[in-house]
DNA sequence: GCCGTTTTCGGCCCGACTGTTTTCAGTCG
């Protein structure tokens, strides 16, 4: 579980305790709020919390922002474990099956007397199977299957999965349902339209003028394994591979309400509401109340729009100051695929003893598909030589003879007129070692176009240590591009420590590149990250970081995550063309 | 407990679905 998970639940936990003795459903609320706040976050809460800024979380205020620090500096909170004495712990165990909240879960171990967290499911199992459960009131024989049910897919938190592997999910739902002449649409929703880098649930979408039959008929795929919930207008359904997905259907008439309400995210649709009762109107998946009048739109433009609104892109609805720039109208014309024009990282099939993995295609295959995507120039940048076990001598010849062999290859289909990508660059992605100098001696560099330069080892350096390797490694004149900055994979590494104000500062004076690793896996620079650039006019590049011809299609990932982190098309320089590129990069 | 373009008090997002209920509570997103 990640410090976010931990801490949103332990709020969570609060909050029960809260509507179980007090009845305090407000204060439930506030508490709910603050974990939902928390469990949204991209970045660590306890990074916030290091830098003074717990504050800034919307939902958490005065009195959390205290508990929080006590939390954070101790490891537990007086007050919380005061207050929580005051029913037994089982139920906070209990609390985290599905179906099962605040109020069944008390009942529960308020009956049975179960104060122990960790026994307190098996307990449970216990009583279910003696069939003693009946004995607490309100649970007969339906809500006991459902129990029973819920606890055989009970198991430990598993990782949400990546925005990539949930896309591909999700179309082949959506293939099946256009299927049905009763379906005209079908679209991702939820984390999936807003493109987080991890989608836990997929929701999907689909309008028709029967909700009834067509929602028999999405309830028919094939790959379904159990039906969770079944309505007309809303199901959920455990796919075989043990994915969850919830389906909406809605008319064509109210196609853009039920767009804006699924997409959501939650708190950037409970602001919206609250923003539009100040006006005298209330919203839903149905459209907008006015004096008792319901008013409908086919699409989301509308719908904003009517609230005075400007357009808010998907990417953007995270309840971070979005719908105070649409108000005053300063939402950002957003970086677009189509503005991209190359990609300056990308690993190619030239063997010798690298450093790490080499690419899996040879040239002719990347051009093939960069000139698919109408690119007008590509940057190959191979890891480098082994750093030891090499000499000098042979890693000077291993980056000539690379050359020639990449020159060669792009010579022999300059003439054909499909592969036409205008420009070749070849550079290197060139380790930061621990201390901040470089796996490659100068005049090795000096064969090269352009150097990324990357940590590949030694994450867990301290904050310090990393900013002064960072930047020691962008002052060398040859390093233009910071690669996958943070060194994070989504779901095995933690992203780097380090004084990113200090270093996008010194990006920003010595015209230093951040790069976008567009990359599934990785998505580095994280979107909170990207703002941060942004707003200090620091330039960016979405690079694919491609081992194969295929990955160059990754360059799409990059671009939402770019835009989720409020990128226009001028903070990209892979948007510019060859001649204002190289003027950039200094080459 | 949070929050503010009617601000420091007095409100607090909206609705679907389910089960156990005779009109609603609990849970979820």
């Amino acid at each position: 579980m990640t410090i976010n998970q931990k801490t949103a639940q332990l709020l969570k936990r609060v909050a029960a305790v809260f509507w179980i003795s007090e009845g305090d459903t407000f204060r439930y609320r506030a508490y709910i709020n603050a974990a939902v706040a928390v469990d949204n976050l991209t970045v660590p809460i306890a990074d916030i919390w290091e830098q003074g800024k717990l504050d800034s979380v919307p939902g958490i205020g005065e009195k959390l922002v205290s508990y929080l620090d006590e939390y954070f500096s101790t490891g537990k909170v007086r007050h919380f474990d005061s207050i929580m004495k005051r029913v037994p712990s089982g139920m906070f165990s209990l609390m985290e099956i599905r179906g099962i909240g605040p109020a069944k879960s008390y009942k529960i171990a308020n009956k049975f007397q179960l104060d122990n967290q960790d026994t307190a499911i098996s307990d449970l199992k216990k009583i279910l199977s003696k069939g003693e459960l009946f004995k607490v009131a309100g649970f007969k024989e339906k809500s006991i299957r459902n129990l029973k049910k819920s606890l055989r897919s009970h198991k430990t938190k598993s990782n949400r999965m990546l925005l990539a592997q949930a896309l591909e999910i999700a179309g082949e739902y959506i293939t099946y349902l256009h299927k049905s002449p009763l379906i005209s649409k079908a679209e991702p929703l939820g984390s999936l339209r807003r493109k987080l880098p991890t989608i836990g649930d997929i929701d999907i979408a689909f309008c028709s003028h029967n909700s009834r039959e067509s929602m028999q008929y999405a309830l028919k795929y094939p790959k379904i394994k159990t039906v969770i919930l079944k309505g007309d207008k809303v199901a959920r359904v455990r796919l075989e591979n043990g994915i969850s997905v919830d389906l909406k259907s809605s008319d064509v008439k109210m196609w853009g309400s039920l767009l804006q309400h699924y997409t959501g995210s939650k708190l950037h649709n409970i602001q919206l509401r609250k923003y539009a009762l100040e006006k005298g109107l209330s919203l839903s998946e149905y459209g907008i109340k006015k004096d008792g009048k319901i008013y409908r739109f086919k699409t989301e433009l509308s719908f904003y729009n009517f609230l005075g609104l400007e357009y808010i892109p998907p990417e953007l609805r995270e309840s971070t100051g979005e719908i105070e720039l649409s108000r005053s109208k300063k939402i950002p014309k957003l970086v677009k695929l189509s503005d991209i024009r190359g990609d300056l990282h990308i690993h190619s099939d030239f063997v010798y003893p690298s450093s790490h993995d080499h690419g899996s295609n040879p040239l002719t295959e990347i051009l093939n598909q960069a000139s698919l995507q109408g690119y007008e120039y590509i940057g190959i940048s191979d890891h480098n030589p082994k750093f030891q076990g090499l000499k000098e001598s042979k890693k000077v010849e291993i980056l000539k003879n690379r050359r020639k062999y990449l020159e060669n290859e792009y010579k022999e289909c300059e003439n054909d007129v499909k592969l036409r990508v205008k420009y070749l660059l070849i550079g290197m992605e060139v380790d930061i070692r621990p201390d901040g100098s470089l796996a490659l001696s100068d005049s090795a560099l000096s064969l090269l176009d352009y150097v990324i330069a990357s940590i590949h080892s030694s994450f867990d350096l301290t904050i310090e240590a990393n900013t002064r390797r960072i930047i020691n490694a962008l002052s060398h004149p040859k390093v233009k591009i910071l690669g996958h900055p943070t060194s994070r994979e989504i779901n095995k590494r933690e992203s780097i420590k380090a004084d990113w104000d200090k270093i996008f500062d010194f990006c920003f004076k010595n015209n230093k590149i951040l790069e976008i690793n567009a990359s599934p896996t990785r998505l580095d620079l994280p979107d909170d990250l990207i703002q941060k650039a942004v707003s200090k006019g620091v330039k960016m590049i979405v690079n694919t970081d491609s081992h194969s011809s295929e990955q160059l299609q990754n360059m799409q990932y990059g671009v939402w995550h770019a835009r989720r982190g409020y990128a226009k098309k001028k903070d990209i320089i892979n948007t510019l063309d060859f001649k204002n590129l190289r003027q950039v990069l200094e080459l």
